[in-house]
RNA sequence: CGCGGGGUAGAGCAGUUUGGUAGCUCGUCGGGCUCAUAACCCGGAGGUCAGGGGUUCAAAUCCCUUCCCCGCAACCA
């Protein structure tokens, strides 16, 4: 019986296409099952999608379709995207299909039948026209965040989850169980922010929204994202259904690998979701970082998402893996820019490993009519090159087990550069030319060959299709020669006679590339421009109501930011004789220095609030679209204190 | 004083646990080679290890302190 080993992905929302970000979980999730595979592991690899909820219920109906039909086109596109991509999951699940949502009924009524759930209302804000409920802090200005319009205060019936009564045994258990959340810095913060102050029970269930999982003894209600979401690691497994034969082979989870910002969910929710179930828990979550987009909020001229589509297409699947699998260290951020993108496949795929295939293809047509036979007359050089080769799979092995897949990647390169380094000491060009140095260059060809396939052999989990036509390059299609077994030691090939092919990866001229993506992507901006942004048009309203509001212009005098805070500026505006406090988020894109002297239009009559602690007397007006904030201001110069009508 | 991570060559990072010559990749400059995809190999230049103070024969590393950046949280009238 061979190990198990099951690994999974989140389940993406697929309320718009898929960035590059959800291609680099799903790809790192990839490399680690093709490895384990490769090891002989019986892998379960499982991703999918989420796809309930409100925003999603919203979006279609925008979109004029109904949730499903929405859901089910994007859906679509991320299963081409994993096919584009090579990902070998095993499985697909989406929430809305019956075996996910039937069991997620059945768990639902366990947990109520066994009192983990209970039913309670909690005091909310209601807004009718969006038909949704949202907690205070959620508001804005005292209004619905979305549309602002008034709210009202209600209570909304709920279904809530005990996460307490749970919490202390939680705790132990992330205490005693070192490897559970990784890397470790996350498990510190889950204790230190969230366990230890104590836990609140959680609402599992919504009345104000219908795109969900219907609890089934209670139609008023439909589960709400926590237990609908999270259970599809075990629901996908055929838990609580009549087939529940990979259930239990696979779970417990080996592996969940997950974004640093939802750790949270699967180090306390779902722990607790299982220890209520009385199942074990996951043996590690790991939340990996993340690719940070160069320039940050600078670049939003430039258009910020990535789209991994667009990059395969251009450089193919495996220059996008390596990129992806390369770049982000573990447990840390990674960066991503197209130039380091570029750089990255000119220098380690074209230049190494590419050039490294084509030289030494080459070199055996040219030189022996394509054919190497292991044997020969050896050279000094030769037990260096072979100790490398014959440690490679160690090394390897050891970082794919603490899952620092950048690292093993590097220790392959290792190998390769050290194959080019061995062709300058060899000079198999001289060899070529005399007669005598027959059989020395047959075995300095051999090393080559023979170093390229184990390389290839261990490439496998990380780029399939290249290990695939390196192997083909040099000739190898035995299956005991593709095995992880034969390149576990240097000198498993006999001999093979090579096909010389295209370049694997060709060099990029980064110059000329990176001008014609910046063109692209400053077309797309373009186009996105023209699309005018649908807000929701607002009811109509007669002038007496317009006329309840004050605009007035006012000249800011004094600015600073307000401490421990992110985005808040406090104003002092003078408006004619009078002078007021203000404060605004606007942060992001006005500095204090430069609010000085500027006259902006404010809302005079707003009911005056405390932000942060700090009095608010009014708001000034902003147009933003969504990127990019620019206040109002006159056309020309006026006096403060005017009423803007 | 909310929690956490970080500041090391032009860029991205390792080294800090266990003080002892500051290292890797990319870029850059010079050389070599001609089998190869203007590639490969070798060498050089480039660092007040964020600032200040302390411990020590010796500090990037240990202690104290100041400043700055980035996550999370909060917040965006």
């Amino acid at each position: 019986m061979s190990k198990k080993y099951y690994i999974t992905t989140p389940i993406y929302y697929p309320s718009d296409k898929l960035h590059i970000g959800h291609s680099y979980t799903t790809v790192a999730a990839d490399a680690l099952a093709r490895y384990k595979r490769q090891n002989g592991y019986d892998v379960m690899f499982l991703t999918g999608s989420d796809e309930h909820g409100q925003k999603i219920e919203r979006v279609a109906k925008k979109a004029g379709v109904t949730p499903l039909a929405y859901v089910d086109n994007i859906v679509d596109g991320i299963e081409k995207l994993w096919e584009m991509l090579d990902i070998s999951n095993d499985d697909f699940i989406r929430t809305t299909q019956p075996r996910h949502q039937k069991t997620v009924q059945k768990i639902f009524k366990r947990l109520y039948d066994q009192g983990d759930i209970y039913k309670s209302e909690y005091e909310g804000w209601y807004c009718t026209p969006c038909e949704s409920f949202w907690l205070e802090r959620q508001l804005e200005d005292g209004k619905c965040p979305d549309c602002g319009r008034e709210v009202e205060l209600t209570k909304e019936e709920s279904y809530f989850f005990k996460l307490s009564k749970y919490a202390d045994r939680l705790i132990k258990y992330i205490e005693d169980h070192d490897d559970f959340i990784q890397p470790a810095s996350r498990k510190n913060e889950m204790l230190n922010n969230f366990l230890l102050p104590g836990l609140e029970d959680l609402c599992v269930s919504r009345t104000s929204f219908k795109w969900g999982i219907p609890v089934d003894f209670d139609d008023k209600h439909v589960v709400y994202v926590w237990i609908d979401a999270l259970s599809n690691y075990i629901t996908a497994l055929g838990y609580l259904q009549d087939d529940d034969s990979k259930f239990k082979t696979y779970w417990p989870a080996d592996l969940h690998l997950v974004g640093k910002e939802i750790v949270r969910f699967h180090t306390i929710i779902w722990p607790i979701m299982l220890m209520a179930l009385d199942l074990p828990l996951p043996k590690q979550v790991f939340g990996h970082g993340w690719l940070i987009l160069e320039g940050g909020k600078m670049s939003k001229s430039k258009g910020n998402v990535v789209d991994p589509v667009k990059l395969v297409g251009r450089y193919g699947v495996d220059a996008i893996r390596y990129f992806l699998l390369r770049e982000v260290p573990f447990g840390s951020d990674g960066l991503f820019s197209n130039e380091s993108l570029l750089y990255r496949i000119n220098s380690d795929l074209a230049n190494d490993l590419g050039n490294l295939v084509s030289r030494t293809v080459a070199m055996v047509e040219k030189y022996q009519g394509g054919t190497v036979s292991k044997g020969g007359t050896a050279t000094p050089h030769d037990a260096e090159i072979e100790a490398i080769a014959n440690d490679l799979y160690k090394k390897v092995d050891l970082h794919m087990d603490e899952l620092r897949i950048p690292e093993a990647l590097e220790e392959i390169w290792v190998l390769v550069s050290k194959n080019n380094k061995y062709i300058d000491l060899t000079t198999p060009w001289i060899l070529g030319k005399d007669e005598s140095k027959k059989d020395t260059l047959n075995n300095v060809l051999y090393h080559l060959i023979e170093n390229i396939r184990i390389i290839a052999v261990l490439l496998a989990a990380f780029l399939p299709s290249t290990s695939k036509t390196i192997l083909e390059n040099i000739g190898v299609s035995d299956a005991a020669l593709m095995d992880v077994n034969s390149a576990k030691a240097f000198g498993a090939l006999q001999s093979t006679t090579v096909n010389k092919m295209a370049p694997i990866f060709p060099r990029i001229d980064v110059a000329k590339e990176l001008e014609s993506l910046e063109a692209e992507t400053a077309k797309e901006a373009k186009k996105e421009e023209k699309e005018t942004p649908k807000t929701e048009a607002l009811p109509q309203i007669t002038y007496d109501e317009f006329a309840k509001c004050e605009f007035r212009l006012a000249k800011v005098i004094e600015c600073e930011a307000v401490p421990k805070s992110d985005k808040l500026l406090k104003l002092q505006v003078k408006m004619g004789e009078e002078t007021r406090q203000i404060v605004s988020g606007i942060k992001t894109w006005y500095s204090p220095e430069e609010m000085v002297g500027k006259t902006v239009v404010v809302v005079a009559n707003l009911k005056p609030a405390k932000i942060r602690g700090v009095e608010s007397n009014g708001m000034l007006l902003a147009v933003d679209d969504g990127k990019d904030l620019a206040l109002i201001s006159p056309e020309k110069e006026m006096k403060d204190g005017l009423q803007v009508r």
